[in-house]
DNA sequence: TGGCAGGCGTGACCTAGATCACATTTGAAA
DNA sequence: TTTCAAATGTGATCTAGGTCACGCCTGCCA
């Protein structure tokens, strides 16, 4: 399936666009590939973009004082990655964004998705719904987090995410899940 | 400070509405009243509103299967506090919202939310505004949840809200920080 | 004004998960 | 095809924080 169109039924699964505004919108992102491991936002950077992923899957992360990391997402194909505190206060990068896998994105200026918000409504509407589910999904995790142990996090990380299973290493998993590779190891080995 | 002007200089932190628009959107909450311990949202219910606390203290808090409590959230003046996953998604709440104070709130309905949404484009963007807080915030608390201990994150949290230290009862703390009220008691004496 | 429930301190003990150290496997680059 | 780094398994030991049990305040309301 072609960017366009990813983008195009992700938009329409929330607001209605007519084809003339969907491809007004469209005209504001920019295609990009990237390589595994390339990295698209780092530490202290300043930040201008978000990503909206057609295909492969990109991981958004902080790495502590001793150089210890944090998973914050996992962003597989039609999700939204970047430092949004960064990006909406202009502030410098605390957290980095790079790719798991190869990874073709669709990135969305800061000044772009302000104009747009500001010259068709219905795209303002779509960009508060998106954050209000990010928001959502955000305090759910938090919830889970002090709620559930390791393993059921784990199972509900998979049972939500089958595909990260195939694509996304242990380690980063455990990062995710916020434990050592060693104990998640041991949930089913030992 | 009456409720109205609470409000309006609320929503002028973020985007200019003019006098009449103000007044069109004031038009649309209602005053309420609650005494300590009234419960606004309880688990199960439909959730038809958000609040906007004007004065006292909420908290929207789970409870899980063994009766542990886990506090999302202590809504001060200023704060909006809802199940906001039931509330856009119209299911039944999985989070309550009860009163640590007496509280006087201005609540909105769903209906009326996208009502003045849809009305006039600045309401949606301040919406998109206070979401995107929202969201940001949630992830700072997650990130500090996986990286930070107990201590730490007990006098960040005294650090950005000192004004909890004397209106929330340590054992809400703990809940909110995801430890025993015994631990936290002993941070300090013993 | 006396009783009682909620808030708080604290001792003893327990456990999930961290850390460190080392071995083994594997896949991709040269 | 070899090679090397990344990914993974696993034992031994440590520790933050949980759990249970108990006691003491204090403020509120009957």
């Amino acid at each position: 399936m072609k960017a366009k169109e990813v983008l195009k039924e992700h938009v329409a699964k929330n607001v209605a666009l007519t084809d003339e505004e969907f491809e007004y919108f469209f005209s504001h992102f920019e295609l990009q590939n990237f390589k595994k491991g390339q990295v698209i936002i780092s530490e202290g950077s300043i930040v201008d973009y978000e990503y909206f992923v057609i295909s492969g899957c990109l991981k958004s992360f902080f790495i502590n004082d001793e150089l210890k990391m944090f998973i914050l997402q996992f962003a597989m194909p039609s999700w939204w990655a970047s430092d949004f505190d960064a990006l909406y206060n202009h502030t410098k990068a605390s957290i980095s964004l790079d790719c798991i896998t190869d990874v073709e994105v669709l990135r969305l200026s800061n000044a772009n998705r302000e104009k747009i918000c500001r010259e068709i409504h219905s795209v303002e509407s779509f960009f508060r719904w998106r954050t209000n589910r990010g928001y959502v999904a955000s305090q759910k995790r938090l919830l889970s987090f002090m709620n559930n142990n390791v393993k059921f996090r784990y199972e509900e990380l998979l049972s939500l995410y089958p595909e990260l299973y195939n694509i996304v290493p242990k380690n980063l998993i455990a990062a995710y899940l916020g434990v050592s590779r060693e104990t998640l190891s041991r949930l089913y080995h030992t």
